[in-house]
DNA sequence: TTGCATAATGACTGACCGGTCAGTATCCTG
DNA sequence: CAGGATACTGACCGGTCAGTCATTATGCAA
């Protein structure tokens, strides 16, 4: 079976054999590789030799870039972490808060719905007993960093009136637990009834109102929506 | 380094060894070595070697029970996921189905919470590639039915009044979804600021609150809270 | 065009480990 | 206390694959 995908790979990729290429685009090519071959099968289970076969090098070339397999592997995940966090803390904070939260809870359902995201949580998951540090690593790069940034959103709806402050604390690791096992729901189509769950914006919809339910102002205090706390 | 474990564990198997023992005592030695090892490194990180002498046999015992190492895998899966659900289904309902629930919701807890749980789910989902069966077995036996038992309760507890209809659908999966992803971060204390995760019951009533925040029923409208559905 | 520096190759090596099986220990029966 | 039956053992085999390195190709500078 990968005789046949060789095939479709390597002429797109034969005219750049035994070529000279810049390094860093060579780097390119097998991170990307690897990112296929280590997400498809897991680190024991993937050859180096597949790996090189797909970005269409030999395996030595591969020991030119990275001194062994377990560095290629950290390599991949630290590359392939791609966080455009740093622009959307930075950015410009809408005055609205409530679209200022939509925005956010949006922009990180839409990272998370990425293909790339399951693969990338499952493998970091699935290597732990033998790389903690990259745990640690994404850990902290994406979810702790993810949570934080919600979690300042919500506290800037609390003080507008929109949510209660109720339950406000840790309503940021309840949003994040939502949302995240919600997309490795929907990246398994085995491990869950994924029916229910094919429209990414219906669920994220959901998941929004649920989330909303549980923050709106307490009782039937609904009249006092103009923003006063306390 | 394995040398000094060695030691360490054989004097406890050491009488047992070349000793003939009944059939189902040696399979649950080398299910409940397997289950360490495996549980420890993963699949193919893991030497039937290693679950051997763990397990105080030698390498060739192990054939004479599994036809070969998938197969153990597999069954130290199908073993280790037990399931105390038909118990727990078939049990009396409370009359009071906010009771009901609260006895269901934290049997569920103390489930997930289990040393055993992270480990069995860490190993199912990384595996996921490779037998997808069993992560459908897992699926169909753990999440899914628990997911079932916890929607007729707060269907109950909607029809009871206690709980507003409008989150009532998929509202089971939002639960599951908050304690599954609550229970997997107290499991990786590395993967979150556990800090705030130590308290097992803490956790639980927090969550709790917050689900119950968001079912509760809405705004003004506590005046119909005669069931009828429509 | 030549020749050098180096990028790239892939056959090769050696360790490792799943699986086997001839041999051994133990138990049981008569 | 035979002697057969079988649970158990662990040295061994063969395939696999990470990592190496002598060789070859390539681009560039003179």
């Amino acid at each position: 079976m990968t005789d046949e995908s060789v095939t479709l790979i390597e002429p797109a990729h034969k005219a750049d054999t035994r070529t000279r290429r810049p390094a860093e685009e060579r780097e390119a090519q097998i991170i990307e590789a690897a990112f296929t071959e280590f997400g498809a099968a897991g680190f024991e289970e993937t050859r180096l030799e597949d790996i090189a076969r797909l970005a269409g090098v030999a395996k030595g070339t591969i020991y030119l870039y990275f001194p062994n397999k377990e560095a290629l592997f950290r390599e991949m995940i630290r590359r392939t972490v791609v966080v455009r966090l740093d622009e959307l803390e930075n950015a410009p904070r809408d005055p609205d808060a409530m679209a200022d939260f939509h925005r956010v809870v949006r922009t990180y359902w839409a990272y998370v719905n990425e293909p790339t995201f399951p693969v990338l949580y499952r493998l970091v998951t699935s290597v732990l007993p033998r790389l903690p540090e990259l745990q640690q690593f994404f850990s902290e790069r994406v979810s702790l960093r993810w949570q934080r940034l919600l979690q300042s959103c919500i506290d800037a709806c609390v003080r507008d009136g929109a949510f209660g402050e109720e339950q406000a604390p840790d309503s940021a690791r309840m949003l994040h637990a939502l949302m995240m096992q919600h997309a490795l729901m929907r990246a398994n189509p085995t491990m869950c009834n994924a029916i229910h769950l094919q429209d990414s914006d219906a669920v994220m919809d959901r998941v929004l109102d649920f989330f909303s339910a549980a923050m709106r102002p307490a009782g039937h205090s609904l009249a006092d929506t103009n923003g006063h706390t306390h």
